[in-house]
DNA sequence: GTCATGGTTCGATTCTAGTTGAACGATCGT
DNA sequence: ACGATCGTTCAACTAGAATCGAACCATGAC
């Protein structure tokens, strides 16, 4: 019942605000996308911070912006490599992500 | 420990984009805000369905509107004028709220 | 093949948010 | 002053989301 590793994401066209909205609602999650904003990143090295966050918690995380559409996560190896859907958000609601990653001090 | 009438709002300053985006993850709430982007409305009229909301409910969902510092609620003689806070909404987060009532379509 | 590593899934618990009736408050009309 | 109307608050319940350990799985290294 586990899985493999391709895991699912929704369409471009399927991508709901109301979700996108709630998934970048957390302090966290808003953090990553700020981080991704920068570029694909190991998953790995995401959420690195002190103390560190338990696996369970930091794929839950993921899964989240995943289901939302926000983020793309694709095995690579033995690991993952995370990336934002820049384009897709873009083109479903244009602007939103840009004037959220723009609200910078305010978490 | 009820209350009279005038209700607290946040300041411009105080507006969190994580509180707003919350505000704005759900769909009746985030209807409602279409709603108000044509102009203030008086309460009674605002989320006038069937089958219609109980008063309770709807208080409630105005309070989590307003605690995010997304909408205003005054006081009007004997019922309420509810209005989309705009200008503050724009001058703490550009862009974002223009790119929350573009996306239409989309719950 | 075997082992170490990185990540997902399951399940239990805890915490937070939504829902709603009932009680209360203020105001307006008469 | 009285009653009706509109909305908030309280309190109890339900539903949903976060947290995290344990089990599991793929891949890469040896």
């Amino acid at each position: 019942m586990t899985s493999g590793r391709p895991l699912p994401h929704p369409a471009r066209d399927d991508l709901e605000l109301t979700q996108v909205l709630f998934a970048l609602s957390d302090p966290v999650r808003l953090d990553l996308v700020r981080q991704l904003a920068s570029g694909p990143q190991e998953m790995a090295d995401c959420l690195a911070v002190e103390p560190p966050l338990p696996k369970s918690t930091k794929s839950h995380t993921m899964k989240v912006l995943r289901e939302a559409g926000v983020i793309r996560n694709e095995p690579r190896g033995r690991n993952r490599i995370v990336s934002l859907r820049r384009e897709d958000l873009d083109s479903a609601f244009p602007g939103l992500l840009d004037a959220v990653l723009d609200g910078e001090g305010t978490a």
